[in-house]
DNA sequence: TCATCCAGTTAACAACTGTTCTCCGTAATT
DNA sequence: AATTACGGAGAACAGTTGTTAACTGGATGA
């Protein structure tokens, strides 16, 4: 393994990154359907035919993001599930690892949130296979709870993405409030938090 | 009251509908902030100047199609949440509901479920001001009944937000099914089903 | 009946879009 | 040292966009 850089190489990595961060930013008050190609090159410096060597168009370029916006929040998912068991303490510190995820990464959370519906296809395909690994990963996690004794695998998946979807809906509340009052945060910390304990309960008794 | 037609409010009114009916079917395939006001009488077949009397940019328009899309769905989320208590083929009923007013009005769903986190502010704040009422609405039914005895107001606001949420997902997930094979739709209503009985099961215990 | 109103039309505007083709300079390869 | 590969620039294209202005004709109200 290794290749030795490659000054070319490495230039284009540098154009092609500053091309994802500008269309990030731009993205942040519009829907990627709507960003436009010369929009983007606009933005970083170079001249519009410069980005059919990166990319084959804007969509194709979203569905790079959702890689990158992706890889971010893949870490989060795991440490927040990981810890989300029944303790209430646990539960608690899960929320504010959120928080402060959307506090690091705002446009990747707002990218996400807002082109898992989106208008482009191959984006929306895009964020839902990562996300159903991501559902898939919980749910290997989850089994190695004593709690999920007698769980189907079924079930434990039915319950891995009862926790992506709250996850990512917690994070999206989190990140209308980050230019908004100051007890906004901590509003939505408390609802989140009971939440998630509701769930739990409902977890510990599925079996009843 | 009672306003005698006029035929010339008449006529502004079908217009008014038409570009509306327009506007909906074209956001099928893309997202609000990307659609053109000429592409919307283009396909009404009016000239482009008519738009402006009666709206003043497409995210005007938006903002009275997220009245007409709740429209609709406040009649579901009245009647799903009123039936959605502990009992297993209540739940089940009301999960097919969701599936049925998804065939009925999947313009309506995908729109909202696309523009709630889209790159209109004024539309999204639309939408949030209509699903805030609806959970509201959704906490005083929930607060008639005996299980709610002991809830505190804000725990059952909570959990109004997570049955609106949840019915989001789920009438989210039957539209991405509804031109897709035939068993999808049968697994979504299993999985919808066993979430919301987990979530009511939390809710039994809510107090243990 | 006549004057007023007003939804919709026509024409034109500058600005913008995605895409193609040709070219340039330089890193990479031989 | 000579040749190739390739990221990026430049110019031009046909087509689109939102918005303005002045106008038309039929319903409305006196």
């Amino acid at each position: 393994m290794s290749h030795t850089a490659g000054i070319r190489q490495v230039q284009k990595q540098k154009t092609r990154q500053a091309l994802l961060d500008a269309a990030l930013a731009l993205l942040e008050e519009q829907s990627l359907s709507s960003l436009g190609l010369r929009e983007v090159t606009r933005a970083v410096g170079v001249a519009p035919t410069a980005f059919y060597r990166h990319f084959r168009s804007t969509a194709d370029l979203g569905v790079a993001l959702v890689d990158e916006a992706l890889g971010s929040l893949h870490r989060m998912v795991r440490s927040t599930v990981t810890t989300a068991d029944s303790s209430d303490e646990r539960i608690h510190r899960a929320v504010e690892l959120i928080a402060r995820h959307v506090d690091a990464y705002p446009a990747h959370v707002r990218f996400i949130a807002r082109e898992r519906h989106g208008g482009v296809q191959s984006v929306r395909e895009a964020i839902r296979g990562q996300l159903g690994r991501f559902a898939e990963e919980v749910r290997a996690e989850l089994a190695k709870d004593p709690e999920a004794r007698g769980w189907s695998e079924d079930d434990l998946l039915m319950l891995s993405h009862l926790y992506v979807d709250q996850m990512l809906a917690t994070a999206s509340l989190f990140l209308e409030a980050l230019d908004g009052p100051e007890g906004e945060r901590e509003r939505i910390t408390r609802l989140a938090t009971r939440q998630m304990r509701l769930i739990s309960k409902g977890r510990r008794h599925w079996l009843d």
